[in-house]
RNA sequence: GGGGAUGUGGUGGAACUGGUAGACACGCUUGGCUUAGAACCAAGUGCCGCAAGGCGUGGGGGUUCGACUCCCUCCAUCCCUACCA
C-alpha cells in the first residue's frame, strides 16, 4: 500500500532526527573545514521572503558542502540592536529588551520550521551583555591606539520630539512622527579612523577573487581614491586665500568661478555682514543630511561679491556659495569649470556665468549644449596649449607650486566612520567624562557597561541622557563625581565582528583560538544592499582584529554571494498634511477596483520595492509553510529565480513546486534500491543512464561554480521526465529497474540540499538497509564514459538561419558531414550549389552555408 | 545628482566560451477520469499567417558568416548614497 506525501509528518520526523543527533554541531576535525555564513537578521518578529531566500541559499550551500565531505560550520544569531525596537517601545509601551526577546523566540521558531542546518549551540544576540562586553573592550583597545576621536558633525534634529532622527525617519524634510520641519544640528560625536586604512581596504580588493565584480567596483568607487591638486586662489582685497581641490587642473583656464560649501569658513564669515547671505544659508539649511537629498535638490547659489584671482590670467573670478558643495570632501571649496563639468555648466547657465572651452573636441557646438567632460588636448590655455592631461597636470602643478602653494594630493571620497548614536537601544560607549581628567575609558574590570532598564517610556525618542542615576559614576582615574557617555554605537559595530565571534565563541575572551580553525568565512551570503557599508565596515574591523592578533586572517570573507532583493508592492494612505502611513497588503480591502484601508481611506500603490520593516511590505512565509511544508517553500524559492537576481515576489507558481515533490514522492515511494548492476544495457537504458550521469555532471557545476540552483532543479525535473514509462512498471526488466533506481538515487542526492526533509525520508525508505545519516554526508560521482555519445545533432544553417538538423556520427569527416548537410531536403530548397560563397563548420555543432 | 545592476512568450525563467532563442515550470486550451468539482493523467501552447513563410530577446544604430551574448546611444525598473539594517 502506498503512503501519501504528508509534509507535516515528514518534516517533523526529519527535524527530530537532526535534533536528536545534534547533526549540525560544528567541531574541529581533520576534514577540510567550510564556514558558510548568512547575514544574521535584525529580529523584527517575523521572517519575510528576503530572509527565506537568504537562508535557503546559505543552507543549500552548507548542505551541499557537507555532502561533499566538508566539516561545515553554519551558525545563526541576531543583530538585535536597532531602531525598530525603540519604535515598538514607544508605540506599544514595551521595553525594547522584552520586545526583542519575544521577536527572537518567534523568529527562531520560524527558522527551525524551515529545517536550516544551523549549529544552534553558537547562537547569540548582539544586544546581550555577553556579546557587547567584548565590543566595549575592543573599543578600549582602539581608543588606546589613537583610532578614536571626537568631532562635530551634523544630525537631523526634530525640534518637537527633541530627538535625533535617522535619515529614514525624515520624510520630505519632516519628522515622521511629529511632522516638524527637521533642522540640521551640529553635535560632538565619536569617529573611528577608517580613512587611515583607505589604501589598505582598496588594495585588498584585488585579492577578493571570490567576490562579485559588481561589489568590488562599488567598494572601489565608494573609497574613491583620486589624484588631484590642492592650491590657493588669492582673494582680491582679502587676507585669506581660498584653498581648493581639483582633479582636473588641466582645465584651469576654463575656471570662471569658484564655489564654497554653505558651512565653509568663508561663507560663515560673511553671515554677519551680509544679510542676503545669511538668508540664503538660513533658507537652505532645512534638508536631510543624506547625500541623495543634497545632490538632487535644486542647485542654488549666491554670489559672495568676493573675487578670486585666476593664477594664470590674473582675471577676477567670482566666488559663490552653493548648496551642493560638501564641506566633508576635499577642502569644501572648488574651482568651477563649466565648459568641462556638467554640474558647473548648469549652474553657470542658471546664473549667467561665462563658459569657456579649454579642451579640444570634435563636437561642432563646442560647449554651448553642455559640458565636455572627456580628457583631451588643451586649447585656449596659453603656454599649456597642445599638452595632454598628464603633461598639463605636471606643468600646471609646477607653476602653481611657485605661486599658489600647490600640492599634489591623493584624496579619498571615503570619510571617517561616525560611530556615535544618540539612542537607547544600542551598545553603550564605554567612556566616562570627568571634569578634571576629560574622557576616560571604563576599566576592563568594570565591563560590560550595561544598559539601564527602562521604567517609563516617553512618546519621544529614547536615549541614555535621560537616565540620570545610570549616568552618575565616579571617575576611574581620580574618583571624583563624573558622568557616563550617553551615546551608543552605530549598530554596524556589532555586525562588523560577529562572524569571528561565531567561529570562536567563549565566555573568557572576545574570540577564542578555535576561530583560527574556522576563519576566514569560506562563503558569505547576504543581500546586495549590504554591498558597501556593512561589507566595508566588516572588512575594516577584520583588519583591526588581525592587527590586534585576535585572528590570523586579514580579509574576512573568501567567497561572497550577494542575493538580489525580494521586492513587493508597498501601499500607503495620506493624512491631511500629506504624510504617508505605510500599510500591509493584508490589511487592505478591494472595493470596485479601488483599494481602501479598514477605515475606508483611499490607498495608494508605491510600486515595487524591497521588503522592509518600514514599508510593511514583507510577506510572511508562515502561511505557505503551513500549507505546503518547508521543502516546497525552499524548492520554490530556489526554483523561481537565480540567487543574484532581483525577485518580484509572487506565489503564483508555488503549486507547481508542491506538485513536483508529490510526483517525485509517488515515483520513489514503495521502491527499494536492491538491484545488482547488470552486465549489459540496451539503447534505451543507455540513454537514461547517459541522462542521469549528464545531470550529475551539470548540477555539480551549477552547485559549485555557478550558484545556479534554479537550473539544478530544472535538470532533475528533466531527468525525471526522461524516464520511460515502461521502466516504472512492475514487470520492468531488472536492467530497466536498475537504471530507474540510479536516476532516483541521483535525484534524491541532488535535491537533498534544497528539499532536505522529503529526500531524507524517501532515502530511508528507498535504502532501508543503510545508515540514514550517510545520505547527508556523501555525494555521488558521475562516470564520464557513460556521458559520451557516438552521435551528435548537426544544425544546418543557410545565411545563419536554421534550415535543418541531422543526426551525425562523430567519426565522419568534415567533407562527409557537408554532403549530408547539403542533401537535407529543406536545406537544398534554400540554396543553389553554385551560389555558396563560404562554408563555416563548427565542430560537432553546426554548419553554415553563406550564399 | 553620483555609483552599481537588471530588461527574453500571458507569467517566473533557460540559453554557461559569439553558434538551434524560449529548456524547466506557472498559466491557458482541448481531451480523459468524475454525478459534479478538486486532485490526477494525456496532448497542445512565442507572435503574425490557411499555408509557404516571415517576424521576434526594452527602443534605435553598429561589428560579424552568425548577436539575448560584443560596441555606441536612448529609455524603463531596482539597490546603495555614510543615522533602516
Amino acid at each position: 500500500m502506498t503512503e501519501a506525501y504528508n509534509p507535516k509528518v515528514v518534516e517533523k520526523a526529519a527535524q527530530s532526527f537532526w535534533d536528536e543527533r545534534d547533526s549540525f554541531a560544528a567541531k574541529e576535525s581533520k576534514k577540510p573545514k567550510y564556514y558558510c555564513l548568512s547575514m544574521f537578521p535584525y529580529p523584527s518578529g517575523k521572517l519575510h521572503m528576503g530572509h527565506v531566500r537568504n537562508y535557503t541559499i546559505g543552507d543549500v550551500i552548507s548542505r551541499f558542502k557537507r555532502m561533499q565531505g566538508f566539516n561545515v560550520l553554519q551558525p545563526m544569531g541576531w543583530d538585535s540592536f536597532g531602531l525598530p525596537a525603540e519604535n515598538a517601545a514607544i508605540e506599544n509601551d514595551v521595553s525594547p529588551k522584552e520586545w526583542t526577546i519575544q521577536n527572537i523566540d518567534a523568529m527562531r521558531g520560524q527558522l527551525k520550521s524551515l529545517g536550516f542546518s544551523y549549529d544552534w549551540n553558537r547562537e547569540f544576540a548582539t544586544s546581550s551583555p555577553d556579546y557587547y562586553k567584548w565590543e566595549q573592550s575592543f573599543f578600549n583597545q582602539l581608543f588606546d591606539q589613537g583610532l578614536i576621536y571626537k568631532k562635530e558633525s551634523e544630525v537631523n534634529w526634530d525640534p518637537v520630539d527633541e530627538t535625533v532622527l535617522a535619515n529614514e525617519q525624515v520624510i520630505d524634510g519632516k519628522g515622521w512622527r511629529s511632522g516638524a520641519i527637521i533642522e540640521k544640528k551640529k553635535i560632538d560625536q565619536y569617529f573611528i579612523k577608517i580613512t587611515d586604512y583607505a589604501d589598505k581596504l582598496l588594495e585588498n580588493i584585488q585579492e577578493l577573487n571570490g567576490w562579485p565584480n559588481q561589489v568590488k567596483l562599488m567598494q572601489e568607487n565608494w573609497i574613491g581614491k583620486s589624484k588631484g591638486l590642492e592650491f590657493n586662489f588669492h582673494i582680491k582685497d582679502h587676507n585669506n586665500a581660498l584653498r581648493v581641490f581639483t582633479t582636473r587642473p588641466d582645465t584651469i583656464f576654463g575656471a570662471t568661478y569658484c564655489a564654497v560649501a554653505m558651512d565653509h569658513p568663508l561663507a560663515i564669515s560673511l553671515i554677519e555682514s551680509n544679510p542676503k547671505i545669511r538668508d540664503f544659508i538660513e533658507n537652505n539649511k532645512n534638508i536631510t543630511t543624506s547625500e541623495a537629498a543634497i545632490a538632487t535638490q535644486e542647485k542654488l547659489g549666491i554670489d559672495t561679491g568676493l573675487k578670486a584671482i585666476h593664477p594664470f590670467t590674473n582675471e577676477d573670478i567670482p566666488i559663490w556659495i552653493a548648496n551642493f558643495i560638501l564641506m566633508d570632501y576635499g577642502t569644501g571649496a572648488v574651482m568651477c569649470v563649466p565648459g568641462h563639468d556638467q554640474r558647473d555648466w548648469e549652474f553657470a547657465k542658471k546664473y549667467s556665468i561665462s563658459i569657456k572651452q579649454v579642451i579640444e573636441s570634435d563636437q561642432d557646438n563646442g560647449v554651448s549644449d553642455g559640458a565636455l567632460e572627456d580628457k583631451g588636448i588643451l586649447i585656449n590655455s596659453k603656454q599649456f596649449n597642445g599638452l595632454d592631461f598628464d603633461d598639463a597636470f605636471d606643468s600646471i602643478t609646477k607653476e602653481l607650486v611657485k605661486t599658489n602653494n600647490a600640492e599634489v594630493k591623493t584624496n579619498f571620497r571615503l570619510r571617517d566612520w561616525g560611530i556615535s548614536r544618540q539612542r537607547y537601544w544600542g551598545c553603550p560607549i564605554p567612556i566616562i567624562h570627568c571634569d578634571d581628567c576629560g574622557p576616560v575609558k571604563v576599566p576592563e574590570t568594570d565591563l560590560p557597561v550595561e544598559l539601564p532598564e527602562i521604567d517609563n517610556i516617553s512618546s519621544k525618542g529614547l536615549n541614555l541622557s535621560t537616565f540620570s542615576d545610570w549616568m552618575a559614576v565616579k571617575c576611574p582615574k581620580c574618583s571624583k563625581d563624573a558622568t557616563r557617555e550617553t551615546d551608543t554605537f552605530d549598530t554596524f559595530f556589532e555586525s562588523s565582528w560577529y562572524f569571528a565571534r561565531f567561529a570562536g565563541i567563549s565566555d573568557k575572551e572576545m574570540i577564542s583560538k578555535e576561530a583560527n580553525y574556522w576563519l576566514p568565512v569560506d562563503q558569505y551570503v547576504g543581500g546586495i544592499e549590504h554591498a558597501i557599508l556593512h561589507l566595508l565596515y566588516a572588512r575594516f574591523f577584520n583588519i583591526l582584529m588581525h592587527e590586534n592578533k585576535l585572528i590570523h586572517n586579514e580579509e574576512p570573507f573568501t567567497k561572497l554571494l550577494t542575493q538580489g532583493m525580494v521586492l513587493a508592492d508597498a501601499f500607503y494612505v495620506l493624512d491631511e498634511a500629506g504624510n504617508k502611513t505605510w500599510l500591509n497588503k493584508d490589511s487592505l480591502e478591494d472595493k470596485n477596483d479601488e483599494l481602501l484601508d479598514n477605515s475606508g481611506n483611499k490607498v495608494f500603490k508605491d510600486g515595487m520595492s524591497k521588503m522592509s520593516k518600514s514599508k510593511l511590505n514583507g510577506v510572511d512565509p508562515k502561511e505557505m509553510i503551513d500549507k505546503y511544508g518547508a521543502d516546497t517553500v525552499r524548492l520554490y524559492m530556489m526554483f523561481t529565480s537565480p540567487p543574484e537576481q532581483t525577485l518580484e515576489w509572487s506565489e503564483n507558481a508555488i503549486e507547481g513546486s508542491y506538485r513536483f515533490i508529490k510526483r517525485f514522492w509517488t515515483l520513489v515511494e514503495g521502491r527499494s534500491n536492491n538491484i545488482e548492476e547488470p552486465s549489459a544495457f540496451n539503447k534505451e537504458e543507455e540513454t537514461l543512464r547517459r541522462k542521469s550521469h549528464q545531470t550529475l555532471k551539470k548540477v555539480l557545476k551549477d552547485y559549485e561554480e555557478r550558484n545556479s540552483f534554479n537550473t539544478v532543479i530544472a535538470a532533475v525535473m528533466e531527468l525525471i521526465n526522461a524516464i520511460p514509462e515502461s521502466f516504472k512498471k512492475e514487470d520492468a526488466s531488472e536492467s530497466q529497474k536498475y537504471c530507474l533506481n540510479e536516476a532516483i538515487e541521483f535525484s534524491l542526492k541532488i535535491l537533498s540540499p534544497i528539499a532536505p526533509h522529503v529526500t531524507l525520508e524517501l532515502w530511508s525508505k528507498f535504502n532501508s538497509s543503510q545508515d540514514k545519516s550517510l545520505f547527508e554526508t556523501s555525494w555521488p560521482e558521475f562516470k564520464e564514459n557513460l556521458i559520451l555519445d557516438d552521435n551528435f545533432e548537426l544544425i544546418i544553417q543557410v545565411n545563419g538561419k536554421v534550415r535543418g538538423k541531422e543526426k551525425i556520427e562523430k567519426t565522419l569527416t568534415e567533407e562527409q558531414i557537408k554532403s549530408i548537410a547539403l542533401s537535407n531536403e529543406n536545406v537544398s530548397k534554400h540554396l543553389q550549389l553554385d551560389n555558396i560563397k563560404k562554408v563555416i563548420y563548427v565542430k560537432e555543432k553546426l554548419i553554415n552555408f553563406v550564399i
